[in-house]
DNA sequence: GTCCAGGGTGGCG
DNA sequence: CGCCACCATGGA
């Protein structure tokens, strides 16, 4: 086990950052048991990513850490990261949130937000997060966080996220006691394995544009257009995709229905999907992901909500 | 008992 | 396009 400390290049808010709905395995391991966003007596939220087990702790400009090995290996990119590197990289250090601060306090709403200053976006494993985000429609975020933990549980000791090959050769059966809404997902995530290992490179969709990464992944079984745009911004680098899911929509048709001249339907439409994330994105371009998390963290507070 | 969570698909008018 | 029914849950 290596400790140390890490000096917070840029503006970070850890608990809120893990805890916000892009991740779901830090919390509390005990003994065949997890505990989502809890911490451990010393306060530090425990993680087991990138076939590491990592512990943080933050004290003002300050990440304290334990960790099993001093390396990561990031298989998207095929390389080894010594600790440092790694926060800079799972954190995106090198993007500055104050550039962000600077656009949230002109607007009306995400001025708001400001008071959750420190949410970051993390660099997360695609494949890791297509499956967490297959098992999150019409689910809480505690139920995704205890499929993650379980189907883990199945394929490792250690608890590591599965391989392609490993839920690739599960049965249906294997994977009923998983709390997902609608059984459906359990066929989706098998499905989506088998194109992993038969070929399909998530990392590669990073050369493509927005528009065609988000078609293909839009083409594949189970992934519609919302899980599509959370495997972009959460795990490939496209930090100008804007998840809508039920509190966005919320939030936006009551404080931008007029800019945006929209008319509530029964449902959320393809059309009003692509009309408020495009006029998100194209005001606040590689941003536009993280204001959606900003506006996401904002629009769960039940005393926000009436504005 | 009811309501709702970071949805997607297929089908009909 | 918009709307609808349907889909093996679990917590408040």
């Amino acid at each position: 086990m290596v400790e140390g400390k890490f000096k917070i290049p840029n503006d970070l808010n850890l608990y809120t950052t893990l805890t916000c709905g892009q991740a779901f395995r830090w919390g509390l391991y005990e003994e065949g048991n997890f505990k989502y966003a809890k911490l451990d007596k010393d306060g530090f939220i425990w993680a087991i990513l990138y076939n590491n087990f990592l512990g943080l702790k933050q004290e003002k400009d300050n990440l304290y850490y334990k960790a099993l090995s001093e390396y990561f290996y990031i298989p998207q990119i095929k390389k080894t990261l010594k600790i440092d590197e790694f926060l800079n990289f799972y954190f995106k250090f090198d993007k500055d949130i104050y550039q962000l601060y600077k656009i949230m306090e002109k607007d009306k709403v995400l001025k708001y937000a400001l008071s959750y200053r420190g949410i970051r976006i993390l660099r997360q494993e695609p494949f890791e997060i297509s499956i967490t985000f297959l098992f999150s429609a019409q689910n809480t975020v505690h139920n995704i966080s205890k499929c993650v933990y379980l189907i883990s549980k199945k394929f490792s000791k250690e608890l590591y996220f599965p391989t392609p090959e490993f839920i690739a050769n599960l049965k249906v059966e294997e994977l009923l006691d998983l709390p997902v809404r609608f059984k459906e997902r359990i066929y989706a995530i098998i499905n989506f394995s088998n194109l992993v290992i038969n070929g399909f490179d998530l990392y590669s969709l990073r050369h493509l544009s927005y528009e065609n990464a988000h078609q293909k992944l839009i083409s594949i079984k189970g992934i519609g257009r919302k899980i599509a745009d959370c495997i972009l911004l959460f795990s490939l680098d496209f930090d100008m995709a804007f998840p809508i899911d039920v509190h966005i929509k919320n939030v936006v048709f009551k404080f931008y229905a007029d800019e945006l001249k929209l008319r509530e339907n029964k449902s959320l439409t393809d059309k009003d999907y692509r009309l408020i994330s495009e006029f998100f994105r194209k005001k606040y371009l590689d941003w536009a992901g993280w204001v959606q998390q900003y506006l996401y963290v904002l629009s769960r507070k039940p005393d926000l909500k009436g504005g």
